[in-house]
Formats: C-alpha cells, structure tokens, sequence
DNA sequence: GGAATTGTAACGATAATGGTTACGTAACCA
DNA sequence: TGGTTACGTAACCATTATCGTTACAATTCC
C-alpha cells in the first residue's frame, strides 16, 4: 500500500458496519476484512465517527453502529469525512514571486481545478452507501 | 510543496508555452513563473512530448512549443500526460485475503471510484487549454 | 569551436501514509 | 468489585512519492 487509502478503507469499513445491521462491528473484524491493522481501521473510523455517519460503542460487545441507514449515507460524505485536501492539488507559489503572470495562474487554475472536483464530489454525492452494499450482494451470487 | 503539484506544473508550463506563440520557451523561464527549478519543469514537459502534446528543441534558442493551437488541448490530456494512478485509490489487497466479502470489495470499489472519476475527466476534457489562458487574460485585466 | 539548451541520472530533504506497540479509558458482566 | 473486552490515541519506524539541486553528456545554432 504506497497512496493514500484511506476513502476505501472508510467506504469498506462502513460496508461492514452497515452488514452488521443491528450488530455491532468491532474494529478487529473489520480490518481483518479489509487486510489492515485494527488501528488502522480505528483511525478512519474515528473520523467517521466525527463526521457524525458513525457511533461507536466501547468495551465489551463494543464496535460501530452506522447513526442513519445505508440509504441515506453517501459515498461523498464518507470521502469529505476523510479527505480535505483537493484531489487536484495546486502548489502555494511563494508570496515573492517575481512573474507577474505566474501569480495569477494559480487563483484561475482553482477555478477550473474545482469544477472538475465538483463533478466528482457530485457523482460521489449520488451514490449512497446501499448501492455499494447491492453491487456487493449481487457480486456474491 | 507537500503534495503532487505535477498537473498544475504542466498546465502553467503548457499556457506558458501557448503565450509564447511563434518563440519557443525555454524551460528556464517556465520555471521562473512556476516559481521551481528548471530540472522540474523538464521533468514535466517531458511527459508532455511523449504524449505529443508539445515539441522541444534543443541547442541555442531553443525551447518548448506546442504541437497544436491551444483550443485543441484538453486539461484532460495534459492530466493524463503525468498522471498514471487513479485519483481516488483502491489498495492492492493481499493475494492470501481471508475474508470472502473482503475479496469482493476491491472490484466493486473500483466501479463506483471509476465513475466518480470519469465525471472528473470529462469535465477535465471539456476544459481547454485556450481557456485557461482566457480566463488568464480576463484577470490580468 | 563556443555558447546555449535540453535530457537524465544521482542524491538528499521533506512529508504523507501505514503498520505496530503500548497504554489509558470506558463498558459490560460475573 | 474485578476482570475482560474494545476503543482512542500517542509514539515510533519503514516505506514511498515528490521536489529541489547538482552534474554532465548530447544537441543545436552562430
């Protein structure tokens, strides 16, 4: 694993939070699931858990709840939970920059740059939890 | 300058080249504006000829130029010219995977991240080169 | 032949990430 | 009450990607 990981370790773990239905899902069956550390998975659940689309329960019988159904979770807000930094990522040009253009092309390729994150983000707001939840059930017949 | 800043090297290196019309570019004025080295901007515009997007000189008076006018380059072209990896990835899981379900989620995730992205890269390719320096032209107003 | 310019290798610094260990804390249960 | 389970988090190391820099060969023009 070099990249970063950690959107489809959050998409898979809150798949299996979400199998568990009415169980809760301890961080050890899920990394063992997605192939990880527990910590691992700890981490990113915490910032689920953050963003409000997890509860988590400590000790005996603990693990992860999702708050709403599967329906209502989308593959957008499990990212925005996640990630922050732009998928397109623009250099800070240092503040002394001598090039008089050079200054105005980074406020302009934002522009551009974030109506193609738009497009993404927007996808990603279309498609809810469930609908990875189907494709998997469909995948194990 | 943390993160991957090679697309927007690329694209302020290839509106660079575009402004200088008729003259070539050298390779240290493109690093001027971007405020890099020189090394990084050939790095850059290395993978742009090999995706026959500009054409480089070498010798005295040499320098970059671009193979077509600039309403004929896409960002999505100049994206795929340095970017290989998806945007959004999906962990290589180990081969010896314990967990059935688990083997079941790479594939699926790469659906619904590929469509997300797809969404990204048709906007990319909707947006031209031309545009970006009109937009550029607008604010140096 | 000399000057300018690219192409590329090599190296080091930096930062993000992931894996691991360790330990404190909370909750359940006997 | 005490033990067990599970989470939360800090700390540390290894790996990797990227960038900046230096150096030098190769190419092209004058």
């Amino acid at each position: 694993m070099s990249q970063n990981s950690r959107f489809a370790v959050a998409v898979h773990s809150a798949g299996m939070i979400a199998f568990g239905d009415r169980m809760v899902v301890t961080s050890e069956a899920i990394a063992r699931s997605v192939g990880t550390n527990a910590v691992v998975v700890r981490r990113v659940c915490g910032m689920l858990v953050k963003a409000g689309l997890v509860e988590v329960k400590k000790g005996q019988n603990g693990g992860a709840l999702l708050t709403r159904p599967a329906e209502k979770i989308t593959l957008g807000e499990i990212y925005r939970a996640v990630e922050q930094e732009p998928v397109l990522p623009i250099p800070a040009m240092s503040c002394k920059h001598p090039c008089a253009i050079g200054k105005l092309v980074g406020p302009v390729l934002r522009v551009f740059f974030g109506r193609a994150e738009d497009c993404m983000m927007k996808q990603l707001d279309k498609t809810r939890l469930s609908d990875v939840i189907a494709a998997l059930q469909e995948k194990k017949k």
